[in-house]
RNA sequence: GGAGAGGUGGCUGAGUGGUCGAAAGCGCGGGUUUGCUAAACCCGUGGCCCUUUACGGGGCCCGCAGGUUCGAAUCCUGUCCUCUCCGCCA
C-alpha cells in the first residue's frame, strides 16, 4: 500500500496514476476520510491525556468523596474514548478498503497503456527463433511421442490443469532447479525452500488477495492459510514485522516452491498443456533493498533472467510492462517472453517486478541505519528465474528435431544425464 | 493428539493493579583520564504517530486481539508462537 500521507499530498498524481492502470479508487474519498480521521485522533488524545491525569489524581486524593467524584470523571471519560474509537475504527476501516485499492506508483518510464498490448518490446536475447524445415510440434504432441507428461491421470487424481510428469520430464524439471539454483548461487543469491502455504496475512501483505471471487488463491478450509501462487508470497514474509540493519542490505534470496493458482476467470484460455496450470515448481529471485538500490536490482534480476534463458538456448523477448498491466504492488515490471513454436508465438516466461515500499509498509519489513534515529520501509523485488512448466515448453519446443527427439541445452546434459531425449519404442512403454 | 512451562527494550533478565516505557547487567554512542591500545569512571542510548520554526509537549506500544478497572506488563478470555515430557510418524 501506498502511505496515506502521501496519498493526501499527492492526490492529483495517485488520481492519475490509478486511471493510467485502469484501477478505479477513491482518492477524493480517502483524502476526505483523513481529515477526519486526524480531527478524531486529535481528540481521543486530548480525553487520553485528561483520563491519564484524573487516574493519576486518584492516589492522591484526599477523602473518600472525593476519590469517588474522581474516579466516576475518569469513568466518563472512557466512555466517551469508546464512542469516539468505534467512529475511528469505521473510518480507518474504509480508508484501510481504499488503500488496499490504489496502486503502487509507476516508474516514469513505464509505457502508459491499459493492457499488455501497450507493452513495450525493449531487448531480445541471443538466440534467434528457429527455421524449421519441418513442422513443429507443440509440447503436448511432443510429449505424448516422447512419453513425458501424463494429463488425463492429473485430471482423474486432481482435475483438468493438474497433471503428472514422467520420465525425463522429471529429470528435466530437477535439471532445470539444479540450473537456475546454482546459477543463481553463483551470483549470491541465498538458496531457500520454502513453505508451499503461507498465512492470509503475508498473502495480503504481498499484494495477493485471498479469498473473493476473483481470487488466484487456494485458501484452506477453517485455517487463515492458504496455498502459495509463488515463493514470492513466502519470501516477502521473511521480513514481515522484522526492522534489519541497513548495513545487511541488499539481501538477495533464490526460492523454490510449489505454486498454486485456481486460474479463476481463465477458463477456455491456452488450457492445454502446460502453459496454463493449477500448480507447478519455480524457482524465484527475491532482493531487499535500500530505496536508492532498487532500481540498479531491478536491472540484475532482468539480466539474470536472460542469462538463464540465453544460456538454455531459448528465443525470448523482454518487454516493458504497461501501467495497465503491472498489477497492484509493481512500480516497474519486465517480462520475458520466450518464442514457443508450437504455439507460433511468444509466450510469458518470466516476470521480474520492483514493488518499491509498497509491499514491505503492509508487511512492516524495514530497516535501521546504525546512528540514525527511526526507521525506513525496505524496497522489495521479485524475478521468476525458472518456472519449470513454462520452461519445459520453451525447451522442448525450441529444440526438437524433425525425429521427433529433443536436443537437450549443453547447461541440462549434466543433471539430465544425456545429450538427447529420443521417441519411447513402441511397446516399452511403461 | 495429550500434559506442562513460557513469550518484557539490540541481548540477558527484574517487575503480580497506580509514581513503570519499564530495574540491573551486557552491548552500542559520546566524554574524562591516557604516549597508543586497554582498563576505570561519567553521561547518553527503543519504536510508531500527532503537535511545534525551534526548544519542547502529547498519545500509543511489555507476542497479538478483546475484556475487567478511575487506572493493566501485572487480573480474565481468545489467539499465535517457543520450549519440555508423553503418544504417533516420514
Amino acid at each position: 500500500m501506498l502511505d496515506r500521507k502521501f496519498i493526501v499530498e499527492n492526490a492529483q498524481l495517485v488520481q492519475k496514476n490509478c486511471e493510467n492502470r485502469g484501477v478505479g479508487a477513491d482518492v477524493a474519498r480517502f483524502v476526505e476520510l483523513e481529515a477526519d480521521r486526524k480531527t478524531r485522533q486529535v481528540e481521543v488524545e486530548q480525553l487520553n491525556r485528561r483520563a491519564n491525569e484524573v487516574s493519576k489524581s486518584i492516589g492522591q486524593a484526599k477523602d473518600a468523596q472525593q476519590r469517588e467524584a474522581r474516579k466516576a470523571e475518569g469513568r466518563e471519560i472512557r466512555e466517551q474514548v469508546a464512542r469516539l474509537n468505534a467512529e475511528l475504527d469505521a473510518i480507518e476501516a474504509e480508508q484501510t478498503f481504499i488503500q488496499g485499492t490504489i496502486p503502487n506508483m509507476s516508474h516514469p518510464d513505464a509505457p502508459v497503456g491499459v493492457d499488455d498490448k501497450a507493452n513495450l518490446e525493449i531487448a531480445r536475447g541471443k538466440s534467434e527463433p528457429r527455421e524449421f524445415d519441418f513442422p513443429p510440434l507443440d509440447h503436448v504432441e511432443l510429449g505424448e511421442r516422447l512419453d513425458l507428461f501424463d494429463f488425463e491421470a492429473g485430471a482423474r487424481v486432481a482435475g483438468a490443469g493438474f497433471y503428472f510428469l514422467k520420465n525425463d520430464a522429471v529429470l528435466l524439471e530437477l535439471a532445470l532447479q539444479q540450473f537456475a539454483v546454482r546459477t543463481l548461487l553463483a551470483e549470491g543469491f541465498t538458496p531457500m525452500t520454502t513453505p508451499d502455504l503461507a498465512r492470509n496475512d503475508v498473502l495480503q501483505g504481498t499484494g495477493f488477495i485471498p479469498r473473493g471471487p476473483e481470487t488466484q488463491i487456494y485458501s484452506i478450509e477453517n485455517s487463515d492459510l492458504s496455498l502459495i501462487a509463488t515463493a514470492e508470497i513466502p519470501l516477502g514474509g521473511l521480513l514481515a514485522g522484522q526492522t534489519i540493519d541497513a548495513d545487511d542490505l541488499p539481501l538477495k534470496f533464490c526460492g523454490t516452491s510449489h505454486c498454486f493458482r485456481t486460474e479463476a476467470g481463465a477458463a477456455g484460455r491456452a488450457t492445454r498443456g502446460l502453459y496454463r496450470v493449477h500448480q507447478f515448481t519455480k524457482i524465484e529471485m527475491f532482493a531487499f533493498t535500500l530505496p536508492e538500490g532498487s532500481e540498479a536490482m531491478l536491472e540484475h534480476l532482468r539480466a539474470m533472467e536472460c542469462r538463464l534463458f540465453d544460456d538454455l538456448e531459448i528465443p525470448f523477448r523482454v518487454v516493458d510492462t504497461a501501467t495497465g498491466d503491472l498489477g497492484g504492488p509493481a512500480y516497474r515490471k519486465y517480462d520475458l517472453e520466450a518464442w514457443m513454436p508450437g504455439r507460433g508465438e511468444y509466450g510469458e516466461v518470466t516476470s521480474t517486478s520492483n514493488c518499491t515500499d509498497y509491499q514491505a509498509r503492509r508487511l512492516n519489513a524495514r530497516y535501521k541505519i546504525k546512528g540514525e534515529k527511526g526507521t525506513h520501509f525496505v524496497h522489495t523485488l521479485n524475478g521468476t528465474a525458472i518456472a519449470i512448466s513454462r520452461g519445459l515448453i520453451a525447451v522442448l519446443e525450441n529444440h526438437q528435431q524433425a525425429d521427433g527427439s529433443v536436443v537437450v541445452p549443453e547447461v541440462l546434459r549434466a543433471a539430465v544425464g544425456k545429450d538427447r531425449i529420443e521417441p519411447v519404442a513402441h511397446g516399452s512403454k511403461q
